[in-house]
DNA sequence: CCTCGACGATCAGCAGCCGCATGGAAACAG
DNA sequence: CTGTTTCCATGCGGCTGCTGATCGTCGAGG
């Protein structure tokens, strides 16, 4: 298996090299957030163990990076700080795994381990034409071009091109997007509806949501 | 996708609402069986991650309680013992996958996918020589040419079409359109009827519905 | 076979609702 | 504090569907 070490400290990066190496693994070592991304984009690697406190580029933007390129490899994210907020964004950014420092190299082992074990290809593609929706990196692209859109636009056009074919109602799609505790007027999705199709137009996709009047919206 | 995580621990339920609520979903959080059969009741959900270990009503009663009801969602089963017997339990009764604990975000998060993307019912196409009736797409061909209904004609004619050659009375039909609280007169199915006759014959099915004076309606 | 009464078909018009766009307020993150 | 994201109010244009009236049609009894 082939790893990435992405970690700044003279001491852990070096030693887990070599921890890791001795188990038969191939592993390359980045002390730096700049130089993990060229590492990255030169090879495929299977699991990338990420520190957050990296110089250069942090730690985040990395992990934002190396989610965003198809096919990525899974990620580990290292930290100091055991943080709610911290795990929940490096979860949310795509990472497989979060571990706090100090850890046993065991457990180390382990979690790398199991992300590799568990394979890339979980998450299907979607693609309509020109559009590709990656639910793993949770972005559109179209073209290959990255369409900018907010967490519940995505999620508005990955619950009608899920469905393709299928008139999704007004309601139906409120139902999906927002919870309980919402008190928002189900308004909000004619609302979604028209700045996501704005942003589809611009990317030459202008006509992808189709409006069943009395019905709902549909992605043919 | 709407969501429902069953899961009492302080720490791990809040995180992931947190999470797949930025990942655009709506997501609700019951923290003992008893609150998790109430949401379930109250609210359609596609997957509902389920935690064993749970206050007030265990887990397995949970899970069976939420697979008696009608149109159920996926269930993902969380569980810290990975015993092969509790694993084949929880399949048994009825779950969609089985979760060891501790697992990556991204793992989750796939399974649930994958389970919301089982569970999408068919609607059968209904057929009748040219004519197509499509309840998924809520839309009517003829000859592949589709059919512009609105959706009160559309009602009914998946009406007619779904109770082939049973005689519908217009009563009857008024109540398979209209809910309780409608004020209007049932004399509206009979200028429905007309519209809808109309467009079958400028498609070129003049005759597909036909009248039983005195009794209702038919498609033969 | 005719007549008459009742039921059904059709039409036009109107009221209300649906869907879209926009601007700005509020919540939120950085 | 600044920018982004989300949400709501408003107004407009157009479609939908209901009503009521008129016209057409069926069929039983004479």
């Amino acid at each position: 298996m082939r790893l990435l070490i992405v970690e700044d400290s003279p001491t852990l990066g070096p030693d887990l090299r070599i921890a890791l190496g001795r188990d038969g693994h191939a592993v390359d070592l980045a002390v730096d957030g700049a130089q993990a991304l060229a590492f990255v984009a030169a090879y495929a690697y299977d699991v990338v163990v990420l520190d957050l406190m990296l110089p250069k580029v942090d730690g985040w933007s990395v992990l934002q990076r190396i989610r965003q390129a198809e096919g990525s490899p899974g990620v580990l994210v290292l930290s100091a700080r055991d943080q709610v907020a911290d795990r929940v964004q490096a979860l949310n950014l795509g990472a497989d795994d979060y571990l706090v420092k100090p850890f046993a190299y065991d457990e180390l082992l382990a979690r790398v381990l199991a992300i590799s074990r568990r394979g890339q290809a979980q998450l299907p593609l979607l693609r309509l034409g020109a559009l590709e929706v990656d639910p793993r990196a949770r972005l559109a692209r179209v073209d290959g071009e990255v369409l900018a859109l907010t967490p519940k636009e995505y999620a508005l056009l990955e619950a009608l091109l899920g469905q393709r074919g299928t008139v999704l109602a007004r309601g139906e799609l409120f139902e999906r997007l927002y919870d309980a505790r919402s008190e928002a007027s189900d308004k909000v999705i004619e609302v979604l509806v028209s700045t996501l199709r704005a942003k589809l137009a611009r990317a030459g996709l202008p006509e992808l949501i189709e409006t069943r009047r009395g019905f709902g919206y549909v992605v043919a």
